[in-house]
DNA sequence: TTGTAAGCGTTATCAC
DNA sequence: GTGATAACGCTTACAA
């Protein structure tokens, strides 16, 4: 690995003339600045990003944690983080905790030898415990939909607006006439179900249609879930025209359970997920969704994180937290 | 930050004894040994992984390429590389290319001034300038599923047995009693196609069953080039009973083109796939097909990697490029 | 405009 | 056993 003094020895000046040389410094001679980029170029140079990181005091790298890679919605919001990264000269660091107390602090504990410049973190539960931890690394961390709505000083979270695609949701099962509707919670305790389920209700209440709790059922957000539920849903007296899912897996679990049963979709029940996971579209039939921007997540995550170590603590202000909106994917399923 | 010096103050030793206590080394009574670690712990201290990489020359990091990590195959590796690398203390530093030249470039470059220890890419194909700057980071690759079927000095490729994959296809259909089986190709010049294939002629021929050009058609990795494929097939003046696919996304082609021209299947025609991807399960039928095993090709990448690096170059000696078997998965569309 | 020297946080080589 | 001291590759005052 050929260093800056090599480079200095080649061109017969002073390594540090070399450094200001290469990082473009107008207190080095144009000519002199020249040839020592040539020098550097065909000698193929690359700077040490340790070395250099030791001195500056940054490394221009993030730290991404996810619960797993594998989760096709994590991977997609971690493109998003990558390529924003990589446009701004930042590098990721990924580590996995597969949601073990034991890996999350290996995870963590790694991020800080490494002295990464910001985190981001992915996972759809974040115990408050893990991230106060994350915090005490004293970089900006932002959090992609956090169900616990829990954050510190320096972190931040970004989230879909789950009210809102509850409502476009609601909107399009009401405007083909629905008046029936049943919703199918996601795991208990998080914040992003009580949102969609609000938004479940508010539709409902604004069109002056009645709550009834007996079409409401527990899911647990697998599609596992979604056949208790639909299995829940007819056995009752009068059986809903439509459901509306926490999410994807779940109404993929409706689906599959209501061909078995020969119930057809959506002539006789019309099916709506919430995600737009890749299988969405591939399921038979193809299924309407609200979609989450995940990539564009991912981009706006790191786009803050960018703000953030950039500029240090943000003076006592604090940013606010953004939230972007859902979109409704009509495929047909309904 | 605190750094040794900072312990070393506290404990009211010299930095260089404050270092040797922090990595057991033998060399450093017991009893200030643990006065220093337990020092360090109170005071939260965490190694610079940087500084250190600096005086050993290793940096204890990995990089990892791909085209993208949304794509469900990809990160399945991946996690196989991450976990492997987390149990053995490396660091993956992930980096996406998109195929494109420019940012191809731009992720070596970055690998480089990290000085990660090693380097592994998945990309479905890997094009031989690419190759030729990614060695020249003069660390050791470990490529997967490298359909070039290239390799250098320092590079290695763990690839799934096509041959054997193809061979328990077609086992499984001429088993189920079907003789007039099709083979829908991949996208030209894979080597993987090219051994697909191979092992469905190979599987016919074995049998006495003639081999028919016109059974075989052209794909091109995706669900369209599996409808037109089918399409093919079917108008054929006698069509097939089976088809083995190139891979899962032109199986589900087929088997959502069959659907809408209502061919029942199985009944009417088998389909098998190849990689087992996610979707695999949730299609409708659900698609029998050769699992690759990503996740253990992830670790064994890893794995390899750990070896190389530790070794160093294997002092002339080659080692060999690890095949592993795929594994017949059979759900309901044969 | 350039060079010298100090320092970032480590490890490693010496003496003591 | 322990402590100076040099070195890793870089940036950055401070001098010249």
């Amino acid at each position: 690995m050929i260093s800056i003094k090599d480079i200095a020895r080649a061109a017969g000046v002073s390594h540090s003339t070399v450094s200001r040389a290469l990082r473009d410094s107008a207190l080095v001679n144009a000519v002199t600045r020249q040839r020592i980029q040539a020098v550097a170029i065909e000698m193929g140079y690359t700077p040490d990003a340790q070395a250099r990181s030791l001195v500056t005091g940054r490394s221009r790298a993030v730290g991404v944690v996810v619960a797993t890679i594998a989760d096709p919605f994590v991977a997609e919001v971690v493109q998003g983080v990558e390529t924003t990264a990589q446009q701004h000269g930042y590098s990721v660091v990924l580590s996995g905790s597969g949601a073990e107390p034991e890996r999350e602090m290996a995870a963590v504990q790694m991020l800080r030898s490494k002295r990464v410049d910001g985190v981001i973190v992915t996972a759809s539960r974040i115990g408050a415990l893990y991230l106060s931890h994350v915090e005490r690394l004293g970089v900006p961390v932002v959090l992609i939909n956090n169900h616990n709505e829990q954050s510190g000083h320096y972190t931040y979270t970004v989230s879909v607006d789950n009210h809102q695609g509850g409502l476009l949701a609601m909107d399009h099962l009401l405007t083909l006439e629905h008046r029936r509707i049943a919703y199918v919670t996601g795991p208990e305790d998080h914040s992003s179900d009580m949102e969609r389920m609000g938004a479940y209700r508010r539709a409902l209440e604004e069109r002056g249609l009645p709550w009834e709790p007996e079409l409401v059922v527990r899911g647990n957000g697998w599609p596992d879930g979604g056949r208790r539920a639909l299995e829940a849903l007819m056995g009752l007296v009068e059986p809903p025209t439509a459901v509306f899912c926490y999410n994807d897996m779940t109404a993929i679990g409706l689906l599959r359970t209501a061909r078995e049963r020969s119930i057809r979709i959506p002539e006789s029940l019309a099916v709506v997920g919430f995600d737009d996971i890749p299988l969405a579209a591939y399921v038979d039939p193809p299924l309407t969704t609200i979609a989450q921007p995940k990539f564009e997540m991912g981009q706006l995550a790191m786009g803050m994180l960018l703000n953030l170590m950039q500029a240090g603590t943000p003076a006592g202000e604090r940013l606010s937290n953004p939230v972007v909106q859902g979109q409704l994917i009509v495929r047909e399923s309904t």
